[in-house]
DNA sequence: TATTTATGATAGTAATACTACCATTTAGAA
DNA sequence: TTCTAAATGGTAGTATTACTATCATAAATA
């Protein structure tokens, strides 16, 4: 048996849904692996036509322009791991085991996932990690806000805030942990592999360094309070 | 008495030093006041020149693109922000009222500065909270670091880590706690103001009120080790 | 079989990101 | 004071980017 995961998106992201045909599906697998070769400054629409195989237009006629389509792929991201944080706790009574899996899940350089076959989830994180704030650092956030384009992010965040005040009822600040949580889980993954002097992980570039890092800084404020 | 202060610049970082000529100063002026305005992605030296009066060829006499201007504009702020540090902590023995201090500083609005009359501190604090890390977040970041353009940012995290580690000398992550500060006083920022939902002070949007989950999150952490 | 719908192919435009060149003004050295 | 070099102003031009429009064809569907 194969179970194909399909993630919800908001319809406003895309002028055709890439998920519907097999261009839209080359757009999403393709844009991946473009935007993490290039980055997403050097990206554009003209390029990905070529790496597909179509032109421009055929492009044009699914994403408005590239910022609307990193938006699609942010919020896909966190769609799909707010489903690998539900799958991966779910049964477990525990809150701090809870817990220490989304910042496991969170930190952790992830395996391509079968079941979404044409989206590279493993690239994906990467693309997440160097790109994923300038979906929302535009002087468009606002608008893009009202749009309910962040919806996936904000979700997943309360998620983890939840979880939080499971822990620790009295923490005063479960929202703003949770976000400092995932923000620092991309950069001190960051950091780590570009700017190494920013961390303590330098020497060994190892993942489960920014894990107990995390570890250590959520469970001490949540054990105080 | 009026002192003027200088903060020595990377020589790579320009093509002809800006702090050299009214022309020069008007484009840090004025890129400040732009790029504040309109977001780094839609300004253009196009619209800075003609912002300024001048051309679009007087501009790229000083900066050879506006990425080159913008890792300016950060290490120049994070030089600032350095100087202003040594100045409030001077003479002060606890390091945890030190560390406070280096918080405040951090989280809250600056005041426009008299000493540096060209540039305009509390516009490029909001610069640097919405478009600050698109300095690093690129592709050649390995390039520009190679060329020593993030020093002034490493040696701040790398004094307020000194700190950290003055606080508690057996805590494990002073560099990642220095950077995860930093980072933190800016996104929780941008978040209370844009995404309030990743907050807990969505409500009463005040700055103080980050520094107090700064402190919590810092001093629960230092003070179990 | 008729008819939508999706795609392919081509063209065109405005703006962006530069580079090059020349004329003039300004500032410093002789 | 004059000469010279540096800084600036102004204009042009190019390649690329970020689109929009149009038309033909292929594929799916009714």
């Amino acid at each position: 048996m194969k179970l194909q995961l399909q993630i919800t998106m908001n319809e406003a992201l895309f002028l055709r849904n890439p998920e519907s045909s097999e261009l839209g599906k080359n757009i999403l697998k393709h844009s991946v692996q473009l935007i993490y070769k290039t980055g997403f400054e050097a990206f554009t629409f003209k390029k990905l036509a070529e790496d597909i195989g179509t032109t421009e237009a055929g492009i044009y006629r699914y994403f408005e322009n590239k910022h609307k389509l990193l938006v699609y792929l942010t919020a896909w991201y966190w769609g799909w791991l707010e489903f690998q944080i539900s799958y991966h706790t779910n049964n477990i009574n525990d809150p701090t085991i809870k817990l220490k899996r989304v910042i496991k899940l969170l930190a952790t350089a992830v395996q391509d996932d079968e079941q979404t076959s044409h989206i590279n989830e493993k690239l994906l994180h990467q693309i997440i990690i160097a790109e994923g704030s300038k979906a929302y650092l535009t002087k468009q956030v606002g608008a893009d806000n009202k749009q309910h384009f962040f919806k996936p992010y904000k979700d997943l965040c309360a998620v983890i805030g939840a979880i939080v005040s499971e822990c620790s009822p009295k923490y005063k600040y479960p929202k703003s942990l949770a976000s400092t949580i995932i923000e620092m889980a991309h950069f001190q993954n960051f950091f780590m592999n570009h700017l190494p002097s920013l961390t303590d992980f330098g020497n060994t570039k190892e993942e489960t360094e920014i894990i107990a890092f995390l570890n250590d800084l959520v469970f001490t404020s949540l054990e105080k309070s």
